[in-house]
DNA sequence: TCATTATTTCAATATTCATTGAGATATTGA
DNA sequence: TCAATATCTCAATGAATATTGAAATAATGA
């Protein structure tokens, strides 16, 4: 998904909030199965109606995604979205200088081997 | 530079206004001789006040840094701190799910061999 | 249908952030 | 030292955001 300036502002003014930023994290460790509204207000100590605020800001930002599944609503991360923001971050930030974009490239091959994936995210 | 979460916080925080994004992008595009702060100010339609705070918080953020050179202050991208950002965002985007990094990771062949970093740059 | 559980919505309040204009500071050249 | 230029700082105002608690909605099982 490629982002537009409107777009990435949206996307950087929810990841710039404490609570938002720890329940994409969270969100993301969970991975495509994603986590039930209430259990990922627990996670990061919110009540859940400020839970539910944060998620929907999330939402609409496009970091996230939402299912219902029986009583619960099932949120998710949006990697989509989510590789969308690097992208837009990259493309903005290299224009013409490496030195941005070579440093986060070594993340790739650091992180997203077979072998260091799982070791990662554990 | 490894950015830390609190970091990270202020840094999305800085991209999350349209003033404040535009001026990074411009400077950016401007390299390390950087640009005025007025010539900024210009360029994305602020007043000196209005300037003068959005390039403050940036600077505070760590995405752009400042030297004052005779009457001026001139304003540079932080490229540490980018790099930092675009890493925070793929180390925890990233753990485990190579689908965020991955798209990403084309853009740096994309846009920063030597053949198209000048014609991105244009 | 009723009680229970999970979540959202709403209105009120508090907090944080952006903009403005006036005035302060720093640098330069005459 | 004085006037001019470039930028910053400050206080006031207005706008956007976050938090809270209470009430509304949706789904389930008895």
């Amino acid at each position: 998904m490629k982002l537009e300036e409107p777009q990435a502002l949206n996307a950087f003014g929810a990841l710039s909030q404490e609570t938002r930023l720890k329940m994409v994290r969270i969100l993301v460790q969970a991975g495509p199965e994603g986590m039930a509204a209430g259990a990922i207000g627990e996670a990061v100590d919110a009540s859940s109606s400020s839970a539910s605020f944060h998620l929907a800001h999330l939402e609409r930002a496009g970091l996230i995604q939402s299912r219902r599944e029986s009583r619960s609503i099932i949120y998710s991360a949006n990697f989509e979205g989510l590789s969308g923001l690097v992208e837009f971050l990259m493309r903005d930030c290299c224009s013409g200088h490496p030195e941005v974009c070579l440093p986060a490239a070594a993340v790739v091959s650091d992180c997203c081997t077979p072998a260091k994936a799982s070791a990662g995210a554990a």
